[in-house]
DNA sequence: ATAAACCTTGGAGTTTAATCCAAGGTCAAG
DNA sequence: CTTGACCTTGGATTAAACTCCAAGGTTTAT
């Protein structure tokens, strides 16, 4: 069991956050104290690992809590509807994966073609080693026009 | 040539955006015209595109204001300080990466593993299809502790 | 030549995600 | 039984990234 101050300071954030997390409803202690403290459990911490490493890759904490409320409803929801709410965060984390991916390759090779020496920038720029690029998350309208893929609220 | 609404419809964003951008040092027009009209041409563009793309995956404005400064500095800097500045972004990316395709990999087993069925729940769970997990981001302290750059303005 | 649809600027307002503060309660050590 | 580090709550403040507004200039089309 964790007093908040440990857990944040287990994952070097503020206790402030924690308390922040849980008035939006991503993350309340497993119990209290007799005197109200905040006792976090094993699963806590893990749930708390989760939202830092999605928000890590760039999911909003909204978007966290419709991935965490799948575990939520668990027992509540057919299954058919959470597969549907998976597999829309899996196109979208596929997405990120294919920019990501892009991305670290162009850096790469940034990294080995222009950068060796002290002096041969030839093409030292990462919007020139991008320029072979293929793959969007953005819709850029003219190029290809699917309907507005699920904007949030 | 566009005019500012022209480039945002484009990429589905606000004209405010583009003058915000413009104001954050991340992207000005090229030109502008007689009467004082912002005018972008296809470099604008893709640097436009770059910005929306990093700022998919993750990346805040100031990060990709780093970025970007490596192009605006080409002639000027030593390329082995360039190669810093793209090493260490590489490294963040390639954690992301790493995370995100951990995330993809548990939403992937979660969609066929369990939600097969209309009602055959067995572990609908995102937290517990993450639970063979080993890497993180996050620096959990007593594991590995790497600083954050923290970037103000 | 006048409306409609664009653009300009500066500044104010909004949303998201924290972070800080004040007034007070709890707990272990001396 | 007090000191100091921790915790509680609610509310205010901050920072980043937009987003909107007002007052006015420009362009295009009728």
């Amino acid at each position: 069991m964790y007093r908040i101050g440990e857990l944040a300071a287990l994952y070097d954030i503020k206790a402030d956050t924690l308390r922040f997390y849980e008035k939006h409803g991503l993350l309340s202690p497993s119990s209290r104290s007799d005197s109200g403290y905040r006792l976090y459990n094993q699963d806590d911490s893990e749930r708390l690992k989760f939202i830092l490493r999605a928000k890590a890759v760039g999911f909003s904490l909204n978007d966290i809590a419709d991935l965490l409320s799948i575990e939520v409803d668990k027992s509540n929801r057919a299954c058919a509807e959470v597969k549907g709410l998976v597999d829309t965060k899996l196109e979208q984390v596929e997405a990120k994966l294919a920019e990501l991916q892009h991305f670290a390759t162009s850096l790469k090779s940034l990294s080995n073609t222009c950068c060796g020496g002290p002096d041969s920038a030839e093409h030292c720029s990462i919007l020139e080693a991008l320029e072979s690029s293929d793959q969007h998350i953005i819709a850029k309208k003219e190029q290809h026009h699917f309907s507005h893929s699920g904007h949030k609220d």
